[in-house]
DNA sequence: CGTCGTCTTGATCGTCTTCAATGTATGTGG
DNA sequence: CCACATACATTGAAGACGATCAAGACGACG
């Protein structure tokens, strides 16, 4: 499916054979999810899959996007640069999550693929077309963009003011929730969660160096936390006790 | 005008007379920046001033607010706690920035009134009507949202990754550009900024300690940055080497 | 004048970064 | 098959930056 160059900037490859809306894993979350019979059949004339390889760039900072859309499957980041290279993750966009801005020029981070991952894409002048035509979306997408809003203003909290244990923790338990939601549950001792994300990766999401991440882990798995079988993926141990870690609980 | 007490949960005292819509300082930034004759007709009859004294609680963590609206004058600030009591602000609202989140229930964040605030309040349920009868309306919302997005996603990467003098100067910096912009100028050498936020609020904004945020702005009046004129207000000096100091610059 | 809230300044301590070395898995060409 | 290279992760030792603890300065107000 995914190619195995790793190179920025390279064209997306074209995603597997679309499917229809009706059959799409993301359909009731995704920006679509109370689009109507009439509306989905437009999406569906205008949608086109994309695929990137982990580490290729889907959007450059400073450019206005062409394209806008959802991500069907996998992981990508959102990444911001200080001029000395020092960088800073501000955001994660899982699958039905949306891509890009309407209405806006260009963006100030690198959107960049963590995984394989497929969008499903329109031109962003079709879709703003889309959007003006049916108020219904628009609302929808305000609805999105508040959670963002939303998510963006507790990772501020976990940025500002928690400790580098209390970082990690957190993130454990964000990804055993996010896996967990998959399925409609919520997060149980015994959970295996793949973490899908490099260890630079999780630092620069956490505001820290690898090499912190990974001694909290160490110590986390000695404490009987979560056990590391293998350094992507974690196996939750002692959830109560990881939500006391997490520095959120009573 | 305001009130002397600082007690939070008071009822707020009800503001000035209040100006007609056509005559409002915001009227051009704010959530009615495109609203016509008609729209602007609708919300003169359903608006309603208030004021709120320094220090008072505008809506509660974990409570569904009843109102919504604009801030006409002052500012307030959004602050998240932890349960020990550490806090982080997640947002500052000026004049013209909007209040509440139509369509969703809860906050989960203190929005407390850093100065004497004034602000133009419509019943949440008035306005929601109003939303969905004017996609006009919604669309500049999701404009200010998307805006509110971006400013979380630049504070992130102050709070994950930039040094103590880098957050002062950015902070600094910020407040002169808010400040220059009221008259639609650029932040000049010599320009005067208040601050309207005392060392603890300064600090929460920063992920910092008052003690921390003092020594900087020590150290940076002495390498001739930033005179203090007073504690509250700041002479800028030298506009270039303050933006170096940021981080921002190349 | 004394009190209270805010801000500043100083001394010490701890957390996280930095620098460096080592470990581990995967892939390549001889 | 084995050296070798590369990317990613772990571990250790030293040091810096910001937090914490404590004292004092300043201004507003009764």
């Amino acid at each position: 499916m995914g190619t195995s160059d790793h190179r920025p900037l390279t064209a997306p490859a074209l995603g597997p054979g679309q499917p229809r809306c009706l059959d799409c894993t993301i359909r009731l979350q995704a920006v679509c999810a109370h689009a109507g019979a009439a509306e989905l059949a437009e999406l569906e004339r205008i949608k086109r899959y994309r695929s990137y390889a982990p580490g290729q760039v889907i959007a450059a900072s400073g450019v206005e996007p062409t394209l806008v859309g959802s991500v069907v499957e996998g992981v990508a980041q959102l990444a911001t640069l200080l001029p000395d290279g020092r960088t800073q993750m501000v955001g994660l966009l899982f699958p039905s999550d949306f891509v890009g801005r309407p209405g806006r020029s260009r963006i100030d981070y690198d959107i960049v693929a963590a995984t394989p991952v497929t969008l499903c894409m329109f031109r962003k002048a079709d879709f703003e077309r889309l959007l003006r035509a049916h108020p219904s979306l628009e609302r929808r997408l305000l609805e999105m963009t508040l959670d963002e809003l939303d998510a963006a203003r507790e990772w501020m909290l976990l940025l500002g003011r928690k400790s580098a244990r209390e970082k990690v923790a957190s993130l454990l338990l964000m990804m055993a929730r996010r896996d967990a939601a998959l399925t409609r549950r919520t997060p149980w001792d015994g959970q295996r969660v793949p973490l899908r994300l490099t260890r630079q990766a999780i630092a620069d999401y956490l505001g820290l160096t690898i090499e912190t991440v990974s001694r909290q882990l160490g110590a986390m798995r000695r404490d009987g936390r979560p056990t590391l079988r293998d350094p992507r993926v974690v196996e939750i141990r002692d959830l109560a006790g990881l939500l006391g870690d997490s520095g959120d609980s009573a």
